[in-house]
Order: C-alpha cells, then structure tokens, then sequence
DNA sequence: GACCCTATTATTAGCCA
DNA sequence: ATGGCTAATAATAGGGT
C-alpha cells in the first residue's frame, strides 16, 4: 500500500512527481505514451487555432520523432529569418554607407587631380599636353597673377615705407626740437640777454606770445617737446 | 440545450470537435491555454523521459512561441551566441571601414584646401593673408612659370615656323630647279648650245649628276612654271 | 514495444471578472 | 489579453496481456 509507481514514494495512481524517472521499463513507457499525446495536443493546437506547430523529440537512444503541421524544414527556415531578418537588414545599410562614402571618394580623387592639373600648369609644369591656345590662356593667367601680387607686394611695401618714413619724420622732429631747445638755452646765454632784454618790453606789447609760450612752457615739455 | 460551445453543435460542455475555431475569441483564448499546454507538456517529457525536446508554434498573426529542453536549449543558444558573434564581428569591421573611409575623406578635403589656396594664389586671389615673404616667394614662383610658360609657347611657336619654313623652302627648292630646268630649255637656245657642248663633257666626269637627273626628270615639271 | 483497463489526475471549454 | 471557476473530458500511471 506505499506507493504504487516505480520511482517516488507514498503517492496514489495517477500522481507522478515531475522528475526524471529512474526505471528504465517505466521510462521508455511513459516516453511513448507522453511523446504521443505531445504531438496529438500539438496536432490539435494546430487544427483548432490555426496555427504552424512543430514538435522534436530525440529519444535518449537518439531516434527522432517528429510532428509539423505544416513543412518543418519551412518552419525551421522561418525560425531562422525571424532572426536573421535583423541582422540582414542592419547589414545592408552598412554597405549602403560604405558605398556612399567610396562614390565621394572617387568624386574627391578627381578634383584632387584637376586642381593638381591646374596647379601644375599655373607652375609651368606638365605643359606637354597644352595647345597653344591653352598656353596662351596660361600665360594670361600669370601676367594677370604676377600684376596682382607684385601690385599687393608693392602696396605692402609702400605701407611699410609710409610707416618708416612717419617713424623717421618723427624722429627728426625730435631732433629738430631738441636742437632749437639747445639754440634756446645753450647759446643764448651769448646773445639772448641783450636781446631778451629789449625783446621783452616789446614782445608784452606786440604779439610775439609764441614765444614766450614757449619759453614759459619749456619746463612741462621736456619729454615730449614739439612745434606747430 | 443545444450546445455550449460556439463552433460545434449537441455537444456538452468540455467535449468539443478537432476543427478550426471559427470564433475569433474563442481561439485566441484556446490558442494561448493549449499553447501553454503543450510547452508544459513538452517540458514534462523531457524532464521524466530525459528527452531532447523542442515545441515550436507561430501564431496566426506571425508571434514566434518556442520550448526547447536543455540540451536543445543550449544548442540553440550556442546557435544564436554564434550568430551573434559572427555578426557583431562583421558589425564591427564594418565599422572600422567606415571609420577608415572618414579619415582618408578628411585627409581629402585637407589636401584639397591646401591645394585650392596654392591653386588661388598662383592666380594672385587671397593675397590678403600673405606676408610678404610668401608675396615673394609667389612672385619667384609665377615669374618661374611665366619664363617656362613663355619659353613652351616660343618652342611651339618655333617648331611651328620651322616646319612652315621647311615647306616653304621645299617649294621654293621645286621652283628654284624648274626654274632653272626653263633656263635649261627656254633661254638655252640662245647660248647654252656652245656652253652645252663644253659642259656635258667636263660634268660626265666631275660630279655634276643632279643636273643630268633633273634633265632627265624635266618631263613631269611642265605644268609649274615660276622664277624666284 | 503495443494495446487494454481502471483509477486518478491533468487539461481545458465555457463562462465570468 | 490574463486568470479563476467548474464541470466535463482527456491524458496517463500502473498493471496486465
């Protein structure tokens, strides 16, 4: 009264724990009464739902059962779309990338080389192939450019001459003050005190304030002295 | 009384045909019970009878259901691991190509820019950012082209007056002889009779064969007549 | 293995929420 | 679409042939 199958215990017929069983005879029977009715409730589903079912059993020895409602080796192959239909997909907008960026390869590539071309001719290379007519354009092409540059070489040129001159120009002023400060106050002594005497009483009255400006000033303006 | 079901007839509750489920809901819902079903079922095989089990089931509308016992599990997921791989690897090569492309396109425009200034000035445009030591060396360079530029056009030019020369003095050389051929024949009865006499002695031993040729060839030259 | 029998359990059709 | 309920059927364990 324990237990009327073969591999669990205190259990009543009918009720089986789901684990494998251990007595061979007993496998192999249930094996094929259960492999039966998986493909009968795998037909029905089918029938009743409308529905693409497979089942795949391998026995232990390795024989093969088998139940599709419809071509396995077409279910089998739509299995495997399902999952290659991503990849396939992601593949062909790779190539479609790469292709884009050869053709703007090659579309580079050419310019590269007529801007060489071009170059090369404006450099007086690789004028074997010209007609005379294109040496003609060429050459008008490089006087044009030769006025061009030589124009701008001399506008800079004069620029910096401009600005030299100005330095310069600036300079001598300095000096120019510097020598009339001199004139002023190094020789005067020798000859200002009389005039400087007399120059005085008239200077207040005409209009000779430039002058003594000037002279008043002197002192403010040692750096920077300069005439009007 | 007459049935419980919605697609059979005189049948009592739980008992029904193995046809297709005309009702829609009815079979979705008996789609998804026996589905799950037949996943159990199949899972209880290859647990008790230590099977490799796999159930595969597409739904009408195309949904991918699938069971598959461990070792068919592991199968396929090696399977899928080595698809994965496969194209995570090309995905990945795909990419590096990408990349490599990019770089040779950035390199491009690179050179292209380079080129395109040098390009402009040789031509004497965008001058504006020149110091004036590349406003030299520009100078020296289109001088450089301008002489070679120049000299090719001279050659051509030369080459082009030498061959017209050279066929100009092919006919003069044709006029020159028949010229001299009607001297031969229509000035030479005044005086060439006694100069004959003499001369066709004296040129037989010396070396005076051209002449004797272009007498001999005078036949064809009747048509051009002309003096230099 | 295959098939039958039987007691028992498992599944599920129809219905409801 | 999911899950519970229930009555009813289907599947099946264990045994025999």
């Amino acid at each position: 009264m324990d237990s009327p199958t073969n591999h669990g215990r205190r259990m009543v017929k009918g009720k089986i724990e789901i684990k494998r069983i251990e007595n061979l005879t007993s496998r192999q029977v249930t094996f094929s009464k259960r492999r039966k009715g998986l493909m009968k409730k795998a037909h029905e589903l089918s029938v009743l739902c409308d529905a693409q079912v497979a089942a795949i059993v391998f026995s232990q020895k390795g024989k093969l059962y088998e139940y599709a409602s419809s071509d396995m080796k077409k279910m089998i192959e739509r299995c495997e779309l399902h999952r290659r239909e991503y990849f396939h997909e992601e593949r062909l907008q790779k190539e479609q990338q790469v292709q884009d960026l050869k053709d703007e390869i090659t579309i580079m590539v050419n310019s590269i080389e007529l801007l060489q071309r071009h170059c090369r001719r404006l450099m007086g290379e690789d004028l074997d192939t010209c007609s005379v007519e294109e040496l003609k354009e060429i050459t008008i092409q490089i006087e044009k450019s030769l006025t061009i540059v030589r124009s701008r070489k001399a506008k800079l040129n004069e620029d910096e001459v401009g600005k030299l001159k100005a330095e310069i120009a600036g300079k001598r002023e300095l000096l120019n003050e510097r020598t009339r400060l001199h004139e002023m106050f190094e020789e005067k002594p020798l000859w200002m005190q009389s005039r400087n005497l007399e120059s005085e009483k008239n200077a207040s009255s005409s209009g000779c304030e430039n002058i003594h400006i000037s002279n008043v000033e002197t002192d403010l303006f040692i750096g920077l002295p300069r005439r009007v």
